[in-house]
DNA sequence: ATTGGATATGGACATTTGTCCGCTTGTGAC
DNA sequence: GTCACAAGCGGACAAATGTCCATATCCAAT
């Protein structure tokens, strides 16, 4: 057992406003993942009006998008739908991605906390570490394929942005790298194997099939269930 | 050694107008990989003014994209550089994402014709077939590197068409598929292990990092070199 | 060489995306 | 309560993307 334990908690949502929940503060003893809620001091709070304005737009934008599709609502539409001015929208969401995105967060937010609570739940059980990234994989892999439409549309943009992950994927890299370390640190990986093994990165190499385009791709191809197999590899 | 036997060759860029090249026609003896090089019946030749027109496209665009950075170059600059109208240059390509795919097509025969000489003479010394893929996934990194920009302007709009993978991608998927078909059948698998493997399956996973927006990623927070760790495992 | 019709052209136009800025409003200090 | 001002607002405006179609051009058959 490590000494260093983290506590699982959900990442908080982008904006920094809401008071820090602990919803998932569940007692649980083994290592999983830290995020970086980072409520940076130099941040304002937001005000109340904006935050009401926030709220509505995303569940104006949720059902425009449940109706229509997500590629036939624009911008202009959802201002309108949300009685607010694009200078508005934009002011909140520079682009359709970022929308996606923080409408996705929000969805979220059950998945991640049941996840976490399974997993919790697993090792308690001494399940091995192993079978729980096992379980946590396909668990994502039927996420994605349920949210596919807004992941796609959230991945539209980013290759713009500048800034690194957003705060969904920084999660799912975690939690990934957060179960290998453990793995490799109860000695469930064969010593000769655990020596070279790059855990970060192979974190990533296991993700990286499960990004939004890849994901679209393999499974308008191939078969979609098969995605264990990564697992089991 | 197979019963069947493909030729390895170069895959015919996108337009279908220009003769057929056979420049790789190299006599090899080892299955590689075979591409639909499909003239479909229903496809007519296209007119030799708009051949013209579309060199000239290219060339202007490539020589825009590398002074003023492919981002801050939009569709009507390339237009009016290259002096046609938009509505002739978005008839070529429907957007900068397929213009950059086509001209990251043309920078990639030389790559792709030398990587096919290499493991024609690889396997001509007798190498494993596992080294062979290694030096292949090594050299495709070095290649997304060199080429990341066009790379990511070539997958931006990508998620918004229909069609499937675009050939160069196609390419790789193929020759992945096909070295590591080739490593299970001469036995460089365990047997153990290649019973449970699903070949194609498993050569997306293997690419997936490669993707221009993972890659971008996982180059902007990891090394990159350790990309050889992958083809070890 | 002529011609018929398929194909290509260019730029006006429509749509969508993103920015700017003068006006309004919530909030904390007094 | 009221005042000051930072923060928010919205719609006009600018820029980029993508569509349409009247006209020009090529080319194959005669």
């Amino acid at each position: 057992m490590d000494k260093v334990t983290f506590m699982a908690t959900r990442h908080e949502t982008s904006h920094n406003t809401v008071p820090l929940i602990q919803e998932s503060a569940i007692p649980i003893s083994e290592p999983l993942v830290v995020l970086n809620n980072d409520q940076s001091p130099a941040e304002r709070t937001e005000r109340s009006d904006a935050a009401a304005n926030r709220k509505r737009i995303l569940k104006v934008a949720e059902k425009l998008f449940a109706k229509n599709g997500v590629a036939n609502i624009n911008m202009a539409d959802i201002a309108k739908a949300a009685g607010v001015g694009q200078g508005t929208l934009y002011r909140r969401f520079a682009n359709k991605s970022e929308l996606s995105l923080a409408l996705m967060d929000s969805q979220m937010a059950d998945f991640q906390n049941s996840v976490i609570a399974q997993l919790n739940q697993m090792t308690q059980a001494r399940q091995p570490k192993l079978q729980q990234l096992e379980w946590f994989l396909d668990a994502l892999v039927h996420f994605n394929a349920l949210h596919m439409p807004l992941l796609c549309a959230a991945q539209r943009d980013m290759a713009a942005m500048p800034a690194g992950r957003p705060a969904p994927w920084i999660w799912q890299q975690m939690t990934v790298r957060g179960l290998i370390q453990s793995a490799v640190a109860v000695g469930e990986v064969r010593a000769s194997a655990s020596a070279e093994l790059d855990v970060p990165l192979f974190a990533d190499f296991l993700l990286a099939p499960l990004h939004p385009e890849n994901f679209r791709l393999s499974r308008d191809v191939d078969g979609y269930d098969l995605t264990r197999l990564s697992a089991g590899l």
